[in-house]
RNA sequence: UGCCCGAUAGUAUAAUGGUAGUACGACAGAUUUUGGUUCUGUUUGUCUAGGUUCGAAUCCUGGUCGGGCAACCA
């Protein structure tokens, strides 16, 4: 018998399953993603998409897609498309679609109750004045001179605020809290202020925007989410939260912190990103090089690659570096189960089959996946009595475990015959420039009667029915583990080497009418039609190359 | 030298006072018409010093190390 292993759970189940258990909520469960749109959507955010969409269906629950839209000059429309579409491609779909921006007159009537209170009050200083008021982590603030203003003066100072009486930084609205809190957070942080900016919502009606302490958890209240999912970095903010919902009186959404995805070998800095894309090191966004959601969608990663890896790295309170390795594990495991198997020869040189007649050309079946019990179905293939081979398989003076071809030596070629090398050709430069070969006629794939067993079986494209295609093979964008560590400017750390694009690769020609879809091109790795495709003009991207063992090998050697 | 968070194989992540397990990686072997896939095996770990306990990765205390916090960013 096998146990019936259940998967343990992480910390935020552990902590809904409890408030389920007690009945928090009604049992309510109500997440929301919370993207600025100031960029595209990374790796990741698909972290924290996978975290709150999921943890939400496990539970019964929903989740909000809401842009925290309160910084007008970093944010734009074309982000909130290009976020709506990466969730959706992603697999989730969000209960409703909100915009902080949307709480604009909630959120100013939230401001008047806490001066009401007594809780809040504008303040004159500049930016300058007040960061050196708040003291140090070691030393405790001083209260500015405006710190006592009445209840009527500052509801009188804040709606001339609104009315736009006040050029930008000239005054702000500070929360009233304690300025010689341990938490430099609570020193009567700064709720509101005065940005005479154009937003991509509510347009000129604001020359006032609140600060996100002063938004995110309020609109948490407003739409009674029951757990608000962030990461590490906000965890000083909790008692803030916390503050304002308390004063306010109003739904007590919980902040809960998880630590973000760090990935080797990339950065996911949306500046760093955006610096990438202005200074020209990538083509855009989504330049397949790129960490971001449209990147690996271009590339070819599927979304359920893309969740499975969410899965596996896990959730916990610990800084972790998660080795891109795995992203890339988690790419091969889907693909290798769904992509159909073709041949392409990168990097030519020709074979001639000595005894195989000129005029004749015999159509050869291969199946589109043999990991699928009935092949996934098959297509044609032409062979004939000129090839394309790859040219690293083969070589004039092959080492002892070498499986491929060398003079005298025998392989398979896919889904046809044995062949045998019997000669070959050079030109001056010393550079091979034709392998010649025999067939065994009796050793034709699926109705083998030879008795021949060979090591080695490679991949080849017959010379007068190959189509060309454009082909861009892709490695990781930085050279080292860590480029974001501030010891150098991260672009110095660009890899020089991750992008080769070959112009005119050989393909076989049912490749001609490829599909958008993965395909694994054998014994060279998975592609994707890209996006630069023109009809007549195919362009490949390499998702990932197959695991080479041999190449492995020899490197150690 | 203020406050907060954290520390389990190379990297992640479980074990919720009772046998330290899983995945990826690495290594070795078997199978293979992809040097792919699949299968089998091996390797390596509780930061440290005390304490509580029959028993501690887990609870307590001190230390060490890592990370965060002093934006009119989110």
């Amino acid at each position: 018998m096998i146990a019936n292993e259940e998967k343990s759970l992480n910390f935020l189940e552990e902590i809904l399953e409890e408030d389920i258990r007690a009945n928090k909520n009604g049992g309510a469960v109500l997440t929301r993603f919370p993207p600025e749109p100031n960029g595209y959507l990374h790796i990741g955010h698909a972290k924290s998409i996978c975290l709150n969409f999921g943890i939400a269906q496990r539970y019964n629950g929903k989740t909000n897609l809401r842009f925290d839209d309160t910084n007008p000059v970093t944010e734009d429309t074309e982000y909130v498309e290009s976020i709506k579409e990466d969730i959706k491609w992603l697999g989730f779909e969000w209960a409703n679609e909100f915009y902080a921006s949307d709480y604009f007159d909630t959120l100013y009537d939230f401001a008047v109750k806490l001066i009401e209170k007594g809780l809040a009050y504008v303040d004159d200083s500049s930016a300058e004045e007040i960061a050196r008021l708040k003291g140090t982590p070691t030393e405790p603030g001083q209260p500015s001179v405006y710190r006592s203003r009445s209840v009527e003066e500052n509801l009188r100072l804040f709606a001339e605020m609104k009315a736009g009486n006040y050029a930008d930084g000239e005054k702000v609205l500070r929360a009233k809290i304690d300025l010689a809190s341990p938490n430099m957070h609570m020193r009567d942080p700064i709720m509101y202020r005065i940005k005479h900016a154009h937003h991509h919502r509510t347009g000129d009606k604001w020359c006032i925007y609140p600060m996100y302490d002063f938004a995110h958890g309020q609109s948490d209240a407003i739409e009674h989410i029951t757990h608000s999912i962030c990461t590490l970095e906000f965890i000083p903010h909790r008692p803030l939260y916390d503050w304002f919902i308390e004063k306010l009186e109003i739904f007590p959404s919980k902040q809960y912190e998880f630590a973000r995805l760090n990935l080797n070998y990339t950065v996911t800095s949306k500046r760093k990103l955006l610096q990438l894309v202005n200074e020209g090191f990538v083509s855009g966004w989504d330049d397949p090089r790129m960490p971001t959601i449209s990147a690996l969608r271009r590339r070819g990663y599927t979304p359920a690659s893309i969740r499975d890896f969410c899965d596996r790295i896990g959730i916990a309170k610990r800084e972790n570096v998660i080795d891109v390795s795995l992203l890339e594990f988690c790419i091969r495991e889907d693909l290798n189960k769904t992509a159909w198997r073709r041949m392409a020869v990168l990097d030519p040189v020709k074979l001639v089959i000595t005894n195989y007649p000129e005029d004749k050309t015999e159509v050869l079946h291969g199946e589109n996946n043999p990991e699928a019990e009935d092949g996934d179905g098959y297509r044609e293939i032409p062979f004939s009595r000129e090839l394309w081979i790859e040219r690293e398989d083969f070589m004039e003076h092959p080492p002892k475990k070498f499986f491929r071809l060398g003079p005298g030596l025998m392989v398979r070629l896919k889904h046809a015959y044995i062949i045998k090398c019997e000669d070959f050709v050079k030109d001056e430069h010393d550079m091979v420039t034709e392998i010649r070969a025999t067939y065994i006629p009796e050793s034709k794939s699926g109705q083998d009667t030879s008795g021949i067993h060979v090591k080695g079986t490679i991949h080849w494209v017959s010379v007068p029915h190959a189509k060309t295609a454009e082909i861009r093979l892709y490695d990781r964008l930085f050279s080292v583990e860590d480029p974001g560590s501030e010891e150098r400017d991260f672009k110095e750390y660009i890899n020089p080497q991750s992008l080769n694009v070959l112009p005119a690769a050989y393909i076989e020609p049912d490749l001609e009418h490829a599909a958008n879809r993965g395909y694994q091109f054998i014994r060279k790795g998975y592609f994707t039609l890209d996006k630069d495709s023109q009809p007549g003009k195919l362009v490949f991207n390499r998702t990932v190359t197959l695991k080479d063992t041999w190449a492995k090998e020899t490197k150690k050697a």
